[in-house]
DNA sequence: AACGCTCACGTGAACGCTCACGGGACCAGA
DNA sequence: TCTGGTCCCGTGAGCGTTCACGTGAGCGTT
């Protein structure tokens, strides 16, 4: 009746349980499959015992027989960012059409939980896409012999892949705008979780270079919409003169946005507001976000793609098609 | 040099690359799992013949033997939906806390694709937890053997456990609120994806009907932000004369809040707006939306946790103690 | 009475890998 | 030369399940 909690247990097999129910393996195994082949009292009764017992089948077992599906493990630094759910969303949707299976993890946005993510993950997945900060050494040795697949991240080596993120272009055209807007003052709300400047600031300045205008004017926020909120106060508190900001993300923007409002300037008239990644959580708010927008499906996709020919021996694409292009789109807050 | 591509693909194992390597399974066990005892040239002889290959370990072999750690499947029916996401991140949080890993999966929001996500994951989780719309019998089918734990469904028979989402209480709260504000016509814009009125459309009936007020002024919504634009545009057609809503949930109302302005009425003073779930996402609009809030990440701790106690033996929690109650949160809509 | 068929069930084998051993080669010391 | 130790490496076994068979009982047919 009770399920014998031992000191130390001992997996119960479907040998327990046909011994239990005086059958063999393979009449448990008929009964639990619901096959042919078998007299309903002796299924009732095979079935009673392995409910007494709490047997559950094994899943490793059972795989290693059928030869299943296979799987791949997603990482993700924070599921409640919408940004990464778009690009799960994505990855799943693409990994369903090949019949495949996705595993999503995420990290918590905390470089340490990757390790012990990696270190889950390696034994259960066939392959690995997502985002990571650590290092390529560290992802080599946590992964070995899994085919790997970086997002939004430079540079691979040996057996990984990598899909480049290119906003450099949707960025000018952002400045570009506002400047034919008018704004001569533009500052940047940055993300302030890694030590260097991230790829997006050098993109604007770069931006702003080209336009003649400074780009001095940063300030780091934390990945969240309060953090925006208060990254934009700090920023106009430094920098009365800004008339426009862009931001690292469409996260932080909004949160500006919300600030902007409660200090009382209007947007875009006394603020523009342009993002980054083109969520489509921009366009609920009022006005709709401005952003250089970054197609998540085709990101996901072409993740999905590139892990497809590394399992299977295809020629894996080159660099120069591992390639996202992120667009300004306007909404209405610039 | 190239892998193999044969018009049919056996797979390659251990001892192919052992074969080829000239050396023995274990060997190539040792190169590729970096263990000691093993010739530095042998190793690299061994990685380049398994690179050579196309070599992948199968992790069913390799958890059979290892005894690896259990793994959840959770079914969500759209990972867009914050809602999801907000109770995903918080089993996966639990899970972690366990040393378990959680596999995502969502159903695109069909029916149809909950067979096949079930049939495919019965092979690949030890319990399986998430929100269905099929039926028992057919859950029963496709989870043979595994334990289930359903999420804002009643009834449970036999293996299954649910976890009931209470918000009588909370709507109940929320229309007395709305009622002490003024409001005598209030109007609902219930979710439409089911045949059957809502469980909530009840609360909001039996809420309605115990102040005294009307409750027929209900319109169906698709489950998006445009979908509560469209109904509320609707509702407001047919019945002029209502000055508050009380909808599905927050998507729905963030939906209606911004068709609200778009129609030239503004929150609270014109229509006031109660949402339900009391997502993240209400505190990014303006004005913050007030809901009938649910604590998602005791949702998601609950859930694993019970599917600990059905996979240890241990005794499950009663349906008294599987219940997550739904408490008004006020923003500012309402 | 012999045959053939169906039904219900059991028996090796195999899936691909790792673990616990065992053993040969080689060198040092007595 | 013998012993003992270290360094590599290979061999059998086993993980828990399912698949392809084999088998015997029971029945009806000729």
């Amino acid at each position: 009746m009770v399920s014998s909690s031992g000191t130390e247990s001992r997996r119960v097999t479907i040998h327990d349980v046909a011994r239990s129910a005086g059958v063999s393996r393979q009449t448990v195994s008929r009964a639990l499959n619901d096959k042919d082949e078998i007299d309903g009292a002796t299924k009732q009764r095979v079935l009673d015992a392995a409910r007494e017992l709490g047997y559950r089948p094994s899943r490793f077992a059972r795989g290693l027989v059928r030869q299943d599906t296979t799987t791949i493990g997603l990482v993700i630094p924070d599921l409640l960012n919408p940004f990464f759910t778009e690009v799960a969303a994505a990855a799943l949707e693409a990994a369903r059409a090949r019949g495949w299976h996705v595993v999503v993890y995420d990290t918590a946005d905390r470089a340490e939980e990757e390790f012990g993510t990696l270190q889950v993950i390696a034994s259960q997945v066939d392959a690995v896409v997502g985002y990571f900060s650590c290092s390529e050494q560290d992802l080599e040795r946590f992964t070995r012999g899994l085919p790997v697949v970086l997002i939004g991240r430079e540079h691979h080596t040996g057996r990984f892949s990598s899909i480049r993120i290119d906003g450099e272009e949707g960025v000018h055209t952002a400045v570009a705008h506002l400047v034919a807007a008018g704004h001569r003052h533009i500052g940047m709300l940055d993300h302030d979780g890694r030590a260097e400047p991230s790829v997006r600031r050098e993109w604007f300045a770069t931006a702003a270079a080209a336009h003649g205008i400074a780009a001095d004017r940063v300030v780091g926020a934390p990945q969240s919409a309060d953090g925006g909120g208060t990254a934009l106060r700090k920023l106009l508190g430094t920098h009365p003169e800004v008339t426009a900001v862009f931001t690292f993300n469409d996260i932080i923007a909004i949160g500006a946005l919300r600030e902007a409002r409660r200090l009382g300037r209007s947007v875009p008239e006394d603020l523009a507001v342009v993002g980054f990644d083109g969520l489509q959580l921009g366009t609920l708010v009022e006005p709709p976000l401005s952003s250089v927008a970054l197609d998540t499906r085709r990101l996901g996709a072409l993740a999905i793609d590139q892990v497809a020919r590394l399992l299977t021996g295809l020629e894996p694409l080159g660099a120069d098609d591992l390639v996202v292009r992120a667009q300004l789109r306007l909404g209405g807050s610039a």
